[in-house]
DNA sequence: TAGATTGTTAATCGATTAACAATC
DNA sequence: TAGATTGTTAATCGATTAACAATC
């Protein structure tokens, strides 16, 4: 799965580039995967090409976005309307082609009442109220406090989350996590080149 | 290492909360991770516990600190004052703790001249006469053109991409990728629960 | 001492890749 | 047909976990 975003991602600049017609190897290349690799991705989710000819690209980058599930529509709430929630609600918000966010909660008065598409900023004290009025179906998770609990509690089924919170404890709430400052850690640990340990 | 983040925000958290003593056990169990899996990681490093007692938190966060290579500053060049540019812009500018944000460029008049903390927004123009003045350690990419071939060839070391672009190209370039959109794709499949295919 | 917790070796598991017959 | 490219089986590789003797 993991692949899948980087497969349609390039597919799309395939397309782009007039080319309607792509092999294992031409993608595994472009993104450095083994062509091998990219047909057992493909075909464990019964996605299967031809000999001699490989995938149409029409029908693959079709398949792909069904298999991402991006024929569906989802919609948001951006809790915690900060910095980078005010960049995720644009995000998703100026196309609501399939993200379409629906709520935006925040708690400091400065910013509620701003309006970012048609979705006024609203009290977070509001949360659970609005929460059962419109289901979301994806919650993205800015602001550092315990809201992931109330989220769960209010039935949200998904979680984006972008704190370090470690969110375990719900069962049959799905969690994606996205700490921004890991990467930089990551990068910081690979400059200072801090060793496996000597032997 | 990918579980290294994580290992020192929960001891951030335990020593919070007044623990100065953690065992394996104690750090796996709060992270769904199981204890011969943090023992190994810490082994690898060289970090080493004692029998019956396990780590003494401050000597843990500050390895990991280490081996995270947090003990050093890191200069930063913001390429992109988009809202996404100008979140991460103020995410690392407010504490120049570890990473201090030094440059910052975009290609919009309406934006350049803008300040943040001490660091002024830049023409992109300049990108190359800037970085040849100041040599950054982390470049943050955060717009979608090809500027990384600029920034590679000004001899940027490290990239944190936030584009899509799939960065290989470059020999002795880190890249870390965080591509946001990526993540709510993945949510979207999971919701959508599509299929390993059937049989 | 007794026993909790370590570090490491060996076993297990899953993911990646190589090999190759099938096929368009 | 010839040969490029497929899907899958088997081999390899690496990462995780279980088992356990060492030890504080």
């Amino acid at each position: 799965m993991e692949r899948m975003p980087r497969y349609l991602m390039q597919l799309y600049r395939f397309k782009t580039a007039g080319i309607d017609q792509v092999s294992s190897q031409m993608l595994g290349d472009s993104l450095r995967i083994k062509d091998t690799q990219i047909r057992k991705d493909l075909s464990y989710f019964g996605v299967f090409g031809k000999a001699r000819y490989g995938y149409n690209i029409d029908f693959l980058i079709d398949a792909v976005e069904k298999i991402l599930g991006l024929n569906n529509q989802y919609r948001v709430a951006i809790v915690g309307f900060g910095r980078i929630g005010r960049a995720l609600a644009h995000y998703h918000g100026s196309d609501c082609h399939n993200f379409c966010v629906q709520l935006i909660f925040d708690t400091d008065p400065a910013v509620i009442g701003e309006v970012v598409g048609a979705v006024p900023v609203e009290s977070m004290d509001l949360l659970e109220a609005r929460l059962a009025e419109q289901t979301v179906d994806i919650a993205v998770l800015t602001v550092p406090e315990e809201v992931a609990d109330r989220l769960a509690m209010a039935g949200v089924k998904s979680i984006y989350n972008f704190t370090a919170a470690e969110l375990h404890r719900y069962r049959d709430v799905f969690i994606e996590n996205a700490q921004i400052a890991y990467g930089m850690y990551k990068l910081a640990h690979r400059i200072a080149g801090h060793w496996p340990r000597k032997r």
